[in-house]
RNA sequence: GGUCCUGUGGCCGAGUGGUUAGGCAGAGCUCUGCAAAAGCUUCCACAGCGGUUCGAAUCCGCUCGGGACCUCCA
């Protein structure tokens, strides 16, 4: 079975068929570095990270570009034409540059703890001015763009008389010609529906590069289009974001470049959607995020514990990334014991060995496992539905921990299928997902639990309960917990 | 106001017209020195009202509720 994604242009599930295989193009929409990323900014990252990782799985030689916003936007078109950047640095008296190298470092930082694979380029807008100059010129050169006092205009209107400037986001042009909000600065435009594409600089302004139109700096869309460009060239196979960038980024992205390049630039468009909090997207707006440090370490007032980076991740993809994602401390908590028990399940099934047979002793069971693990490709080739891929994963835990406490024999399944149980999960869980167990330790511990294990079963095969129940209550205030099995084995977990 | 999306059990969520989603929480049982874990069983559902259909959470209409975008936003 094919792989099939969700094109928001076209609002329809299609084959997913590369423009140049084996090679895909894929560009998502980065940070902007003038802040520190929140729960809402993971959402993508991890969304298009599964996206790219199961892409590298099916063979295909990706080139996955990921830009970094450090030139920033105006905050409000026209009513205050100030570098986000530049507005925020002024206010803590550091460098612009000072500020995106340390939000630049913090977004590494947590999007590695969240197991994220870097991109194959992550450019920064500032280093493609020249790059957008050039595309801002060429709009102009073609008739699509007008200089107004040292700031540059996309002709919106001139742009949908040619082309539908509207379809990917639903817009019909004529009501946003008249409809798009009463800005200051919007005389200097042909018609309200106009973008920027460079904005004179005033002089308070901090960031700012000479053009051949003045000192000014970039307007938000130009960049992505830009770099993407560059990059992947004027057609590429996915271009990824989240669903509030459909309108006006995305639209206006299509726009400069189908001026430039005479093609639509990607085939397939990609979009996740929102985390909420308490029914409403968490964001800027409302004054409601929660910092990505914050989410790991608890210090929140909507937090009452902290969650590992993988919790995270996991309570994202145990959602359809389409559908919105309702945020709360009790949801992740919930998300959090699932995952352990899908991860201690996970150690039990790497040892578990199984005695060769051919024929399994449980045709039903077996045939229920093939069913469940080929499902896996199944439902990720379904427009990435990791979560039914969790679902299923979660139906094999008990068969997994009925083997391993021997309710179910040996041979119940035939060895073929335990393989290929073995493996897919594996592949699936680590690979593609890129879930890892949060709780793995180094060998130094491994050996000192062991050691424990060993002295606490010498105790209870004597019967001597002070000294087993002591070592294992310690160990509980210690945050580690021993589980006597059934067959006189003690296993341990962290809590 | 315009465009669009959405409303699933205590919570989070998957759902292609007919079959158990899944996780967490709750209840009972089994195992067990105790505990935990695990296993088994189980309760609780498709906002409301109509319509289409042999059959609808799933399609259509209306009502009510929630949200997104139209302005920086993942």
């Amino acid at each position: 079975m094919a792989l099939r994604v969700y094109n928001s242009l076209t609002k329809e599930k299609e084959e997913f068929i590369p423009i140049n295989p084996p090679h895909v193009g894929m560009y998502v929409c980065g940070p902007t570095v003038s802040g520190e990323s929140h729960l809402g900014h993971a959402r993508p990252y991890i969304t298009f990270d599964v996206v790219y990782r199961y892409l590298l799985y099916l063979g295909y030689k990706v080139r996955y570009v990921r830009n970094i916003t450090d030139a920033g936007h105006f905050e409000e078109e026209g009513r205050q034409a100030e570098d986000k950047i530049s507005s925020k640095a002024l206010l803590e008296k550091v460098e612009p540059m000072e500020l995106v190298h340390k939000y630049t470092s913090l977004f590494h930082w947590a999007f590695r703890q969240l197991n994220t694979l870097e991109p194959s380029i992550e450019p920064t807008a500032t280093g493609h001015i020249v790059e957008q100059i050039g595309m801002i010129e060429q709009l102009i050169k073609a008739g699509y763009a007008y200089v107004v006092n040292g700031s540059v205009y996309f002709d919106v209107k001139k742009y949908a008389s040619n082309y539908d400037y509207g379809k990917l986001s639903g817009r019909v042009v004529d009501d946003l010609l008249e409809t798009t909000r009463e800005l200051e600065g919007q005389e200097e435009k042909r018609n309200k529906a106009d973008f920027a594409l460079w904005k004179m600089a005033p002089p308070q302004h901090i960031m700012r590069w000479k053009s051949p139109w003045g000192e000014g700096f970039p307007g938000w869309h130009i960049e992505c289009s830009a770099m993407a460009t560059k990059y992947l060239g004027s057609r590429f196979d996915i271009h990824g974001g989240g669903m509030d960038l459909m309108f006006p980024h995305h639209e206006s992205e299509i726009a400069q470049s189908t001026i430039c390049n005479h093609a639509s630039p990607a085939k397939y468009w990609m979009h996740n959607n929102m985390i909420t909090v308490n029914g409403k997207k968490m964001g800027k707006s409302y004054n409601n995020q929660i910092t990505l440090t914050q989410m790991f370490s608890g210090n929140h007032p909507l937090l009452t514990q902290g969650f590992s980076p993988m919790v995270i991740r996991f309570f994202i993809l145990q959602t359809h990334y389409r559908s919105t994602l309702d945020f709360s401390s009790e949801a992740l908590t919930a998300a959090e014991k699932g995952m352990k028990r899908l991860f201690e399940a996970f150690e039990v099934l790497k040892k578990l060995e199984i005695p060769d047979a051919e024929v399994p002793s449980d045709k039903e069971l077996d045939s229920k496992i093939n069913k469940l693990v080929d499902e896996f490709e199944e439902f990720i080739n379904d427009d990435f539905n990791t979560a039914k891929v969790l679902a299923n994963m979660f139906e094999i835990v008990p068969v997994i921990n009925s083997m391993k406490d021997g309710l179910i024999k040996p041979y119940a399944i035939s060895t073929a299928t335990f393989k290929k149980l073995k493996e897919s999960f594996t592949i699936f869980l680590e690979q593609i997902l890129g879930l890892k167990d949060p709780s793995e330790s180094s060998a130094q511990l491994n050996g000192i639990i062991d050691l424990l294990i060993e002295i606490r079963k010498e105790a209870k095969s004597k019967k001597d309960f002070f000294t087993s129940d002591k070592i294992r209550k310690q160990l509980t205030e210690l945050g580690i917990e021993m589980k006597d099995e059934k067959d006189g084995n003690i296993s341990w977990s962290r809590l």
